[in-house]
DNA sequence: GATAAGATTCGACATTACCGAACAGCGTTC
DNA sequence: GAACGCTGTTCGGTAATGTCGAATCTTATC
């Protein structure tokens, strides 16, 4: 609402795209002129948010949002009290575990649990996925109307052969989420990795995240004692959290249907 | 410089002390009419960096700012390329390390590789240590005379009995840390808790990070191969990133002396 | 159910940030 | 080696912009 702060977002956005950026690159990106530009630059940079490329005249994303970015999982309180639950559960399930949120249209990874096996895995704590992709996003969706119409108000883009493109058929697959409150994804945004999703409730009945277990997709489909243990886990941490009841009912959630 | 920048920042800060606050107490804390906050804070929600507690009036720090220190994080040549040695080094040395860069008089830890035990421990990244009572602190402050000169114009907290306060006593210990590239601290930021440090160079000359070398405290000091292997990484990593010399040569960096 | 505290909306005002033009600093080209 | 062009930076006039006070609405408290 606020214009520069607006600007000024678009600049992270585009250093967000775009590692390192000059002014004039930032200008055209923007379309503004390079002098307000400017000024917005120098601004955040005194705030630590972007920095200038030492020696350099190109500016990237600066340390403070790393500090910021630390202390808002910080404030998790979903995040703190799933971390215990999750390495219980890949323990269990000798697989990689997920928890993630809603972010525009997409699903921010706020805690990963590597897979037991020793093997060389990145972190995925801060990576973003595309919701109508990812089981995670397929969960947050059917339990949150809003955004749903949303995300299906703009054209779905295609990950991979597997991914469902057609807004009538991610009604459908909503629908049968909130039925079992799991979410299934089968190479639908990464070749080879599948997962399985639940929604983690709060404070009585609203879903604040979800959680999954990833696997390699020729270990597709999982056994059914991994759901099993999905499933405890969801509703313990949800219990935690103050929910009254696991699975949420969601029957009509979706003011769509 | 940007006035609504300015205090969207500043908003963003105190978000950053008390993790949530309402509109009134943002108010207060800025000094500005509660309307105005409103607006700042709407502009910032609608880019998810804050938002709203669910079915309440306050807010928190938002998980855009995940997003974007994520990607901050792999703009750092510095960090990838240190995490391959950083990883030996831990092994080698069985002793946990970091690597920090220089934010506002602070150290932030832009990785964290744990001790090889099997010890549950905290991942440290996106940490901040005060840069006068740390080994990483004393290295990136005595080859930056400008913000060692911000760092000493201010008074300087106490944190343990061992913390150095005495501005005077850290240019000497500045001089000292120039002469050998060695950072000590020896319960200084935590008590229990010790560190040594050297200097990443990198682009010939310019030091870009400090990676340190963490111990129980009463593993200190630390045997003399524990040096050796934090000089073999450290002068390791520097000539990847194309230092023309490491040790820095750094006799006269500091403008004041 | 009444009261109060806080959040939010709205509109007039003047402060504020925007923009164009001029300047400076480099690297490149001829 | 000089002129050119590109990019970043500075500056000041202008009007668009964000700010602020009062009014309204919402939620918690007693």
């Amino acid at each position: 609402m606020i214009q520069s702060i607006d600007r000024a977002a678009g600049i992270l956005q585009l250093l967000q795209g775009a590692r390192r950026l000059g002014i004039s690159e930032l200008a055209a990106g923007m379309d503004l002129p390079p002098s307000t530009v400017h000024g917005l630059v120098k601004s955040l940079q005194s705030h630590g948010l972007v920095v200038q490329e030492t020696g350099g005249n190109r500016y990237g994303l600066g340390p403070a949002l790393l500090k910021l970015s630390s202390v808002y999982l910080d404030t998790l309180d979903v995040r703190s009290r799933s971390i215990r639950w999750m390495h219980e559960l890949s323990g269990r399930t000798g697989a990689a575990t997920r928890l993630g949120v809603e972010l525009f249209g997409e699903v921010i990874v706020i805690h990963h649990e590597r897979r037991p096996d020793g093997t060389e895995q990145m972190p995925e704590t801060g990576v973003t996925i595309p919701s109508h992709a990812s089981a995670l996003g397929k969960v947050l969706l059917a339990y949150d109307s809003a955004h749903a119409d949303d995300v299906l108000s703009r054209p779905l883009a295609s990950l991979t052969a597997e991914t469902i493109v057609d807004p009538a058929a991610l009604l459908r697959v909503f629908d049968g989420v909130r039925m079992t409150a799991l979410g299934l994804e089968h190479e639908e945004a990464v070749i080879g990795e599948s997962s399985m999703a639940m929604p983690i409730v709060a404070d009585g009945h609203s879903v604040v995240a979800a959680l999954a277990v990833v696997v390699p997709a020729d270990e597709w489909p999982v056994a059914g004692s991994v759901e099993t243990e999905l499933r405890m886990a969801a509703r313990t941490i949800s219990r935690e959290l103050g929910a009254r009841s696991w699975p949420p009912a969601g029957g009509s959630q979706n003011s769509r249907l």
